[in-house]
RNA sequence: GGUUCCGUAGCUCAGCUGGAUAGAGCAACAGCCUUCUAAGCUGUGGGUCACAGGUUCGAAUCCUGUCGGAAUCACCA
């Protein structure tokens, strides 16, 4: 790597011209912005003061030492306390010559010998998947493929929330007012049946409160006492005591949900490792929690509840067994955080969880580690915020949720018109055009949603989603299939030994985007951050276009000059199909 | 009220551990299809980086405070 080599000599001259140590950290270099000559920049700040020396002075003394002691630099200018360094030709030549024949171009070791497991999606069987589990589920599997990409051993979980209350409404409902309705019958798909008679319930439910509360009852009481609650409790509580009847409706109505969900995952691109189920993991943690207060590390309220004290890590009391004795949300968390250390012993373990439980994990973290769990140190809650609507936000009660499968199939019919507007699809037969509209339409949504840093709401505004135009998805894998039809084209499309002797300025500016490819990986990797990657891949495809606008390729004369632009070319067509895998989207040959 | 997160162009967003004159896309306007795919390219206009202090060679970035917005603070999950 040129930067490293650059850093290491930048120490070495400075130690054998000034007679000075300067850290390694202390050495600063950067890709050198477009308005100057350069390739990168060495920030001569951080040790003027040391040399006492004027930065133009250090600079200006500092470049002409790199430049014979280093043969791939060929020349320098010194602006302020900036130092660019322009690389030889042969430099960025042999760099993609090397890259164009490597398979595993962008991939890095980063993680090797590292298993990581990370766990998102998490749905809860009683309604169908919407928009805020797309960003879960596309970030989720995002993350897990740019690990991949940095050899990771990674581990797809998906936790299930299969019991419950909730659960219940939806049983209650079905069993009174379903008429026996089922999947086949309805046409409906599974989750979205079972979705149905929750908000059956919910509705039944407030019609009760308001015949009590009309018949003279306090509202909130009425809330508490109507009779269909009390059912779901009671069926709960039989649920709980492995009541055979109820135990076949929960099957039979949790599998419906299931094929839905798989139908969803499905389209989406996204599959699981290991899928766990509330129901058999909700009773673990009381274990942990009887050593924890053995040991000390929590303690009992006078109700017999009991409580772990964070008040000195900043945090509140939390409770972690009621004064009945049964566990809460947390209890379970740290008995599935425990059963999945033991099960994988995972150096990391990442939960793709909405920032709203941003308090949940900080406190499980430090459940754990006052625990005495050393691995609790690797946990690590991949939070992101909340997706709106132009309208504001998503509420189910008032119907504004945009559900998943509904808005996947959406946005292919949009793909489909705006490529039929284009008269895209002459040659393609109409099967091969189906599955192309459902390509650009997933690339649309996942690229709408990943290119946004996931610490922060976000905006979705369904007809901007499906935009072809700027930085979007379909922008991308258009310039994809652009290039793919060059390559189609050329009739030689291998690494040539000669190359040029001079580079386009595009042709290096692309370049030395590719260049930064296994780097931007990487950091993408140590923040699991997708966005790093989709605005790098825009920036990539963008400078390509333009390249691609006035310098053509195939019509080159030049036979060293052609193959130079089909190698760059073809390796540009693989750093772009390779980010997009990235993100889960897949690339078209043609378009 | 306590804690945490967010605030960058009319809109949607980049800006990596502090670095040069803060960048894209959309929208607006003006050009470019006899030439490898115009779902493209080129150009123009648009900014007190919420505000005020501080730290230093240098701050959108770090610290403190203020103002806006969001989340959370249950014997719910």
């Amino acid at each position: 790597m040129f930067e490293e080599k650059l850093i290491q000599v930048t120490v070495e001259l400075i130690r054998s011209h000034y007679g000075q140590e300067v850290a390694a950290s202390q050495i600063q270099i950067q890709k050198t912005r477009r308005e100057f000559d350069g390739d990168f920049t060495l920030v001569v700040f951080p040790f003027v003061k040391q040399l006492r020396k004027s930065p133009e002075q250090i600079g200006n003394e500092l470049g002409e030492l790199i430049c014979n002691t280093m043969s791939e630099v060929v020349a320098f200018n010194v602006i302020k306390g900036f130092l660019n360094l322009s690389l030889s030709v042969d430099f960025w030549t042999c760099f993609l010559k090397q890259a164009s024949l490597k398979s595993d171009f962008g991939t890095t070791n980063t993680g090797l010998n590292k298993r990581v497991v990370l766990e998102f999606s998490s749905p809860n069987t009683n309604k169908p998947l919407h928009l805020g589990h797309i960003r879960n589920n596309l970030l989720g599997w995002s993350v897990s493929e740019i690990l991949k990409a940095n050899r990771y051993d990674v581990v797809r979980v998906n936790l299930v929330n299969d019991r419950g209350i909730h659960i219940c409404k939806s049983m209650l409902a079905w069993q009174k007012f379903g008429k026996g309705e089922t999947p086949e019958a309805s046409g409906l798909k599974g989750d979205h049946l079972v979705g149905k008679y929750y908000v059956v319930f919910d509705k039944e439910y407030k019609a009760e409160i308001e015949k009590l509360v009309a018949d003279g009852m306090d509202r909130d009481d009425a809330g508490k006492n109507a009779p269909l609650l009390k059912e779901a409790q009671q069926m709960l509580r039989l649920w709980e005591e492995n009541d055979p009847e109820i135990r076949s409706l929960w099957n039979k109505m949790n599998g419906w949900v299931y094929d839905g969900f798989d139908k969803t995952y499905s389209r989406l691109g996204i599959s699981f490792d290991k899928t766990y189920y509330e129901s058999n993991t909700y009773l673990l943690g009381k274990q942990i929690v009887e050593k924890g207060l053995e040991d000390k590390a929590l303690f009992r309220k006078e109700d017999t509840s009991v409580w772990a004290d964070l008040t000195l890590e900043g945090l509140d009391e939390k409770l972690l067994l009621r004064s009945d004795g049964t566990s809460v949300y947390m209890t379970q968390d740290l008995g599935t955080a425990k059963l999945r250390y033991d099960e994988f012993v995972a150096d990391t373990m990442i939960y793709v969880v909405g920032n709203e439980q941003n308090y949940h994990f900080d406190a499980l973290k430090t459940i754990l580690k006052k625990l005495g769990y050393s691995w609790a140190e690797g946990i690590h809650h991949l939070s992101y915020g909340m997706v709106e609507l132009p309208e504001g936000k998503m509420k189910s009660r008032e119907g504004t949720v945009v559900d998943a499968d509904d808005l996947m199939e959406e946005m292919k019919n949009t793909a489909k018109e705006i490529s039929m507007e284009l008269g895209k699809l002459d040659d393609f037969e109409s099967n091969e055009a189906e599955q192309l509209y459902y390509m650009l339409a997933m690339g649309a949504l996942k690229y709408f949603i990943l290119k946004v840093d996931p610490v922060k709401n976000m905006l979705f505004n369904p007809t901007e989603s499906i935009d072809f135009n700027g930085n979007t998805g379909p922008f991308i894998q258009y310039t994809h299939a652009r290039i793919c039809s060059i390559l189609r084209r050329a009739e030689i499309n291998e690494p040539t030994d000669t190359l040029p002797s001079e580079l386009h300025l595009k042709e290096r500016n692309i370049t030395r985007l590719l260049y930064e490819f296994p780097q931007i990986v990487a950091e993408a990797g140590r923040t699991f951050s997708p966005a790093l990657i989709a605005n790098y891949v825009f920036e990539l495809a963008k400078e390509y276009n333009s390249f691609y606008q006035d310098i053509p390729v195939l019509k080159e004369q030049d036979e060293t000059l052609r193959s130079f632009r089909l190698m760059l070319s073809s390796t540009t067509a693989r750093v772009l199909a390779k980010a997009m895998k990235l993100l889960g989207v897949d690339v078209p040959e043609k378009m």
